[in-house]
Order: structure tokens, then sequence, then C-alpha cells
RNA sequence: GCCCCUGUGUCCCAACUGGCAGAGGAAGCCGCCUUAAAAGCGGCCAGGUGCGGGUUCGAGUCCCGCCGGGGGCACCA
């Protein structure tokens, strides 16, 4: 270490290691319930994403918390009381993984982890609160998992059934709809998902779809837009009616003489009822087979074959041609009485909607395609003024004049027509007017070891029983190694002992169901277990849930923007409606980091552009590396570490710090009478940093720490000098404000300034406003948009004056040149505008 | 195809409710300090805001249309 005299840098790594157990002694950021309990303080609730412990922490982490930290510092110093915890979404495939290839446990693996990275972030110098430490895979927490599974359950929001499932052949396990990319990969190993029919587990999410949609116009403002706009996407709602289509004829079946259930569709263009010229059922639902005639029965199955073999990627292909197969029976237009075809295709999908359309191919590219593949009639029901759509195969989806469509006819706008046909569909009672969502159900149950054992025992005699919750929790019994790996079937099977149990209701043999619930169902309610983590009698308390919820700021990365936020949200509003929670929205605000990026590319290994955290950290120093992060780029922006001179920041931080040992006057001299100039330049700098702390623009931030320091130093070399008490308030501020992104120097600053620690503890400097009043300012003098001329003028001028002033300037007179002036516009103090 | 975000000096980025385009940093160049180098200190350099219209006294900012980049949804009826 340099020698304190004339030292110009300090020592990064020992400063390092001299405040780790100092912070640890003084424990500044232990969250006190009882100042939020009694409302002797207000409470500020941060959070950022807890991790899944693989391997060490790595740049994105180093990013997320660098941004977490600053938010959480500031609303200390303003002196909230504030929640700041951290845990571990510590179940998860990679740990079954590991264990399978070593012969271990996945908690080996596990908990090895999160001790690598606990150290790391206790090194890394964020202030969280490790008294709240949790981990999902803790039976203590996973028992509180099971009983809030017996809630849902209870609530009629869990349930099983069999249905064509996402399958990882990878990680031979199904997926949830979330966890499956656009491309048709698994969102976690990248394997090509297929198809299973299975019976599964599902929390019943659509119940909500609407409020989760709807809530989303409250978030707009403070919630990232790609994300708020993510979630809509991925709720997709669709208004529309629907409409039922009587079927034609008896059903050919075991029961004589049965007349077929009427069809309802659902459909967005109610008004093109009357150009609907067949009907389309989803070929692989069971609609399909109940409908089709003996006579065309080789046909379906034939055809279902084959669309079964089509991978997904195939079908994911938007211009493949149509393909179908007659069904042999006929529908009735309820309001033309017209005979409509019905057909069987695989561009009718199962699961959306009713899983069966009415085509009306004039007006939808897709049914005109399959219409015209099959020679289907096309009649045009909306005059657009396009060409027919039958002539060009191109249909027509706008605004336009009704024709051939009886009592629509000559309505001459889309959604009149729609109102209209809605109408005549609800007084006849063959449809209404409804809303659809593409959400599905969460399919939460996995066929893997490592996560929360679903509570629930199948008994012959009972069915399906829920463990009683003092039982809980239901905890998974030790497997390791070899006995973990997929077999598609889940590995807790093979636990005959664990397996065979009783029924808690009837008291016979009965069987504990194998699957293990979805990891993203541990880090549904995290959020809540972190204000009581040891409370052994329910999930959370609810006073605390009430005096700490919502989280005001919680950031983290957008591969959640749909999966973990939208679950987290479904769970919050169950829970609310159990009466456990008093919010409807867990996130009053979220903000997502970008991606910390090397040359242009995603770091990765196969590139070979991955910068190691722990060796930028190393050269460096963890407040150059913070600090390099927090002022790349606004949060949400892609960091490329190729752009980025941490060697920059390190370089500031010393220069900084050297501010500190330039301050020549006693602690707790009065800043009163210290050069004024200065002091103005500190007072505002601190005004300002309050609000871009609170608008999220940290960036920015240490822009102006920087000028602030910039203009201190000017100060000491050839201004007042290192004794003017100015001096020390600014690097007092500078330490303050520093103390956000940089710790460790920021420490270093405050105990050379005479301080006693920790910089962490103190509050916000109190801003004089008499110093933000500036005696003079610029005002600009504009003729025809140009600056002729500047003024210095009294910030409280009046318009009048600052009129006259500007007119009588040399400059502007010149300008004018004697034309006529038409209008000025006076905005005091700063701008005249003058138009000729 | 539909929806959302975004485009400012060589690079990363500032610019409050429309009001002097430039704060901060990086890179580069030039000095001072030094036996020398590093560090430090001081200074210099640069674009008219992707393109085209419009509104306005005035547009980086608002509106319309393109182009580029990023993201979400997608045979979703």
């Amino acid at each position: 270490m340099s020698d304190e005299q004339d030292a110009t840098t300090y020592d990064v790594r020992a400063v390092e290691e001299k405040w780790q157990p100092v912070w640890d002694r003084l424990d500044p950021f232990r969250a006190d319930d009882d100042a939020v309990l009694s409302g002797a303080r207000e409470k500020k609730y941060a959070l950022t994403m807890f991790p899944y412990p693989s391997g060490d922490l790595h740049m994105g982490h180093a990013e997320v918390f660098a941004l977490h930290d600053v938010i959480a510092r500031y609303w200390r110093f303003r002196g909230y009381e504030v929640l700041n915890p951290m845990g571990w979404d510590s179940f998860g495939l990679p740990a079954e993984n590991a264990a399978i290839r070593n012969d271990t446990h996945p908690a080996t693996y596990t908990y090895a982890n999160i001790e690598t990275q606990y150290e790391s972030m206790k090194r890394y110098g964020v202030s969280f609160d490790w008294s709240r430490r949790l981990h999902t895979s803790d039976p203590e927490y996973y028992r509180w998992t099971q009983w809030l599974f017996l809630l849902m359950h209870e609530r009629g929001m869990a349930y099983r059934k069999n249905s064509a499932v996402n399958w990882c052949p990878q990680d031979q396990t199904v997926l949830a709809n979330e966890q499956v990319l656009a491309d048709g990969t698994c969102e976690r190993c990248g394997a090509v998902v297929t198809k299973r029919e299975l019976t599964q587990w599902y929390f019943r999410t659509t119940a909500y779809a609407q409020e989760l949609y709807d809530c989303l116009d409250d978030l707009q403002d403070s919630w990232i837009a790609k994300v708020v706009n993510a979630q809509r996407n991925w709720i997709g709602r669709s208004e529309g009616a629907h409409v039922t289509f009587e079927i034609e004829g008896e059903i050919e079946g075991e029961i004589e003489g049965e007349v077929a259930e009427p069809i309802t569709v659902f459909t967005t263009r109610p008004d093109t009822l009357w150009g609907a010229t067949f009907m389309v059922v989803a070929a692989d639902a069971a609609l399909a087979s109940s409908l089709v005639t003996d006579e065309q029965r080789p046909a379906l199955e034939a055809y279902v074959d084959d669309v079964r073999k089509a991978s997904d990627i195939d079908r994911l292909a938007t211009d493949r041609p149509k393909t179908g197969v007659f069904l042999g029976r006929y529908a009735i237009n309820p309001v033309s009485g017209e005979r409509l075809p019905i057909w069987a295709a695989d561009y009718v999908l199962a699961d959306y909607g009713t899983g069966a359309i009415m085509a009306v191919p004039a007006h939808d590219q897709r049914d005109l395609d399959f219409a015209k593949a099959f020679d289907l009639p096309v009649r045009m029901v909306v005059d657009t003024g396009e060409p027919d759509p039958q002539e060009t195969f191109v249909a027509t989806t706008g605004d336009g004049t009704y024709v051939n469509s009886g009592p629509l006819d000559g309505v001459s706008d889309k959604a009149a027509g729609i109102r209209a046909a809605i109408d005549i569909l609800a007084e006849r009672g063959t449809g209404s007017g409804t809303v659809n969502f593409r959400l599905r159900d969460w399919l939460l149950s996995r066929q893997r070891y490592w996560g929360a054992p679903i509570p629930i025992v199948h008994c012959e005699a009972c069915g399906e029983v829920p463990v009683p919750t003092d039982q809980l929790p239901v905890e998974l019994p030790e497997l390791t190694g070899a006995d973990l790996r997929p077999q598609g079937t889940s590995p807790l099977g093979a636990a005959a002992e664990w397996v065979a149990t009783t029924c808690p209701s009837c008291g016979g043999a009965a069987s504990r169901d194998t699957d293990t619930m979805d990891t993203f169902v541990d880090s549904s309610w995290y959020f809540l277990r972190f204000v009581s983590p040891n409370l052994e009698t329910a999930p959370f308390d609810e006073a605390l849930a009430r005096a700490w919820g919502p989280i005001d700021l919680y950031i983290g990365g957008d591969e959640h923007a749909v999966l973990h936020l939208l679950y987290a949200r479904f769970f919050t509003k169950v829970l609310r409606d159990a009466g456990l929670i008093t919010w409807s929205e867990p996130f009053s605000a979220y903000l997502s980091q970008g991606k910390v990026i090397n040359n242009g590319r995603k770091m990765s290994k196969s590139l070979g552009n991955g910068v190691n955290l722990g060796e930028q950290l190393a050269e460096f120093g963890v407040d150059a590396v913070r600090l390099t992060l927090v002022f790349a780029s606004p949060p949400e922006d892609n960091i490329d570490w190729a752009d980025m001179s941490p060697g920059g920041s390190l370089k500031f931080l010393q220069r900084a710090w050297r501010l500190a040992g330039d301050v020549t006057s006693e602690v707790g001299v009065s800043p009163e009478g210290g050069d004024t100039a200065l002091r103005q330049a500190t007072h505002r700098t601190v005004r300002e940093a309050e609000g871009l702390v609170e608008s999220y623009r940290f960036n920015v931030l240490v822009a102006r720490t920087m000028e602030l320091v910039n203009a201190t130093r000017k100060a000491i070399d050839s201004g007042c000098g290192g004794e003017d008490p100015a001096v020390r308030e600014a690097v007092e501020v500078v330490a303050i404000l520093l103390s956000m992104v940089a710790p460790y120097t920021a420490e270093e600053m405050w105990e050379r300034l005479g301080h006693e620690p920790s910089v962490a503890q103190v509050s916000w400097p109190e801003v004089d406003e008499a110093l933000l009043v500036e005696d003079s300012v610029t005002a600009v003098v504009q003729v025809k948009g140009k600056v002729k001329a500047r003024l210095e003028v009294s910030p409280d001028i009046s318009e009048t004056d600052l009129e006259a002033l500007a007119l009588a300037d040399a400059a502007v007179v010149r300008a004018i040149d004697g034309a006529t002036v038409r209008k000025v516009i006076v905005r005091t103090p700063k701008l005249v505008n003058v138009v000729v």
C-alpha cells in the first residue's frame, strides 16, 4: 500500500479487505420490522431477481447488483426503512445434471455454489440484509411452496388434466408454454420441443387473464415499456363473439339416433358470418373424431397420423400449404340457414378459442388459402373497394360496405357491423360477444427430482388427496447419481418406499404424486417469504407483508419478461383473493437491466469472448467494475464491455479519493462563508442527484458526480484552496454520492475526512435552497430563431424589462435591420425571440 | 403479418414541461511535471441529432411517412 503521506493512489485490494469486517460489525442494512409496523419510518422494498446458483457470479449479476444498490442505498440515505433481501432460487436442473455426472446429490453442487456466490456478493459490497437469506431448496422454504400449492388446489386454481403437452427430449420433462421459445426450442437447453399426451398438473392462470391484462394499464408508466408490451402480447386479449352452429343429422355411434352437440366457434369478425362458406375444426381435437362420419373416419385418422408426424418446426412455418380432410358432415349457419361443410385441418389449433372456426375465405387469408386448396366457395360480404378475393386470392380485411349480408347490407363501418351482428346473434340466442385470450393455463408438474414434490397422494378409493398441511413438508427422498437419470418418468417414482404411503383420507394404501413443481413456482412468492423468512407457522407474516409490500422497485433480466413476472403476478392475485395480502400487483415499478455483451456479441464459451468477472475484479477492483457498469449507459441498455474502460473508472475513483487528502479544514467546520461558487455547485449537484436516482438515470448521476469532482479539484488547485470549508462540504458530498456506486472508495474517503465509519449510515445532504438561486442567468436573444446576443440578467427579471433590454441591444438592432418586428416571444429569464 | 422500444461527435452517452445541441467518459493529439516512464495536472479536436415531410416564432424533443437496430406475438380465427 502506498504511503499515506504522499499517496496518489490507494491499494484497491487492501481497502476491500479492510472494510468487509467493519461493515459486518456495523451491519447497517438490517431492515427493522418494528420501524415499519409502528409507522415510525416509511418503508421501501428493493428487490433484485435472486440468482440460480450455477457456479460463481458473472458480469450480468455484477451489473444488476450495482444498479440495484444505487437505489437501495439512496432510499436508506433518504431516511426510509429499506428491505433489501437476497437469496437463491436453488432448485433446478443444472444441479441435477451435475449430480448425475458426478454421482452425487444435487444439494452438494447447489449449496457449494451458493456459498461461493455468497462470498462474492459480500465482497461486491451490495447493501443486502443478510439476515433474511433464503434458499428455495431448503425444506423450510419448500414446505410453504407446497402449502401454497394446496391453497391453489383448494381454491380450484390447481388441477390435473390430460392433454398434448410440450416435451423436452433433452431434459426428459414437460415444459410450460412460456418455456418454449418462439422457434419451438426449449428455453433452458435449446432442444427441439415435441408433443406428448400426458396427464399433468396446471395452475389456472386463465382465470385471471382479464385482470392480468387490465392491470398492465396501471403498470404502463412504472414498468419498462417492452415488458408491458411482451405481457400484453402473451396474454393476447382479443374481442369477438361466440357463434353456435347446429349440426345436421345424427351422430353415428353406439347410441341410436344421437344428435350431435352444436359447435361453438370463436370469431373476431361476427360481422362476416354471412360470408362463411365452411367450418374447420382442429384435426387433433376430440371434436373432429366425434363429428366425422364412418365413411370419412379412415381419411381423418390417416390425416391425423400425418399431422402428428410433422414436427413443431414444420408446424411453425406459416407459409406451408393448407391441408385437411372433409368430415362428411354439415353445420347450419344460424343467420342464413345455409349448409356449411365441416372440415378438419391443422391450421386450426385445438387449444385456442373453441378449437373450431367458421371459415370466411373472402376476408381471411388462411381460410382463402384453404378454400383454394379444396375448391370451396368464396363469397365476398364486405365490399372494401379492393378487387374480389375470389379472383385475386387475396383476402380483404378492411372496412367497407356490407353486401350479401341480409340485415347488415348497407352498413359501411366495421365496428358498427360487428355490433349489429352480435345483437342479431344475441337476439336469436345463437351467439354473444365475448373476449378470448391466448394465455393458457400454467403447466407446473415436472418429471425431475430437484424441485418441490407435489403434496398430493393418489388413493384408489379417494382419488387425489391433498397432504394435510401439518404433514408438510413432503421432503424429497435421498436420491443420488444414476437414480436421477432422466427416463421420461419422475425419478421420485424409483423411491418405492417414499412413494408408498397411506391415504390421509381413508387410511388405505396410497401412493405419492411423483412429479415435482416447476421452479418458477418457488420464485412466484419468494418476495413474500422475505418479509418473515424464518416464520414457522405460515408462508409469510400477513402484517409484515402488508407493511413491506408491494416491492417498490424490482430489477431483473428481460428473459423473465413473461415467465417469472407473469407467474408472480398471478400468485399475487390468488393470494389477494384468498385474503392473505392486500395488494394486487407485486411490483410497483419494474426495471430490466440490459445485457453485458462483448464486441457486439453475447458472451459465450463457443465464441470465446467471455469476460470473467473475477478477473475484472482482480484487475480493477470492485468499485471500478461497479462504476463502469453503472456509468456505461442507461440501465436498460446493453453494455458492450469492449467499449468500456474500467481502467478509466479506477482513475476517476483515485482522483475522487485524492480530494479527501487535500481537505485541510477540521471535521464539523461550518461551510457557511465558504467559496460560494463551489457551494452552489455542490448543492445543485445534490438536488439534481435526487431526481436522477429517483428516475433511475444512474449513469447521469455518475456524470454529475464527476463534474463535482472536477469542480472541487479546480477549487483546490486554482481557486479557494483546500482549507476552504466549501471544499470539505463538496468532498463529503462526493463521498456520499459515490458510496451508492463505489462503497469502498467512499468509505476510505469518509475516513480520510476524519469521520467515523460508516458513510452508509449518514443521512442525505440537506440542500440549502438559497444556494440554488442564481444571481444572474444568461438570456439568449434570437432574431428569426438565430442567436444574436447574450445578456446577463437577473433570474427574476420581468417580461417587459427583458424584452426592452433585448430590443435595445446593439447586435439585435443590427440584426433586425429596420424590419418590422411582428412579434416578440419572451420566456423569462432565458430567452427572447424576435420575429420579423 | 401485428405490436412495443430505439437511432445525437470516432466510440459509450447527456440535453427539465419544445427554447443557445454537449454535460460526463473513452479514444486521439498537444503541453506541464519527471533523468525517463507511469501516475498526475492543463489544453485541443470534432457532429447539427438516420432520411423526407408537417406543426410552431422556435423541433434532438411533438405529428405523419420511410430506412436501420433491438424486442414481443404469430396458421391465435
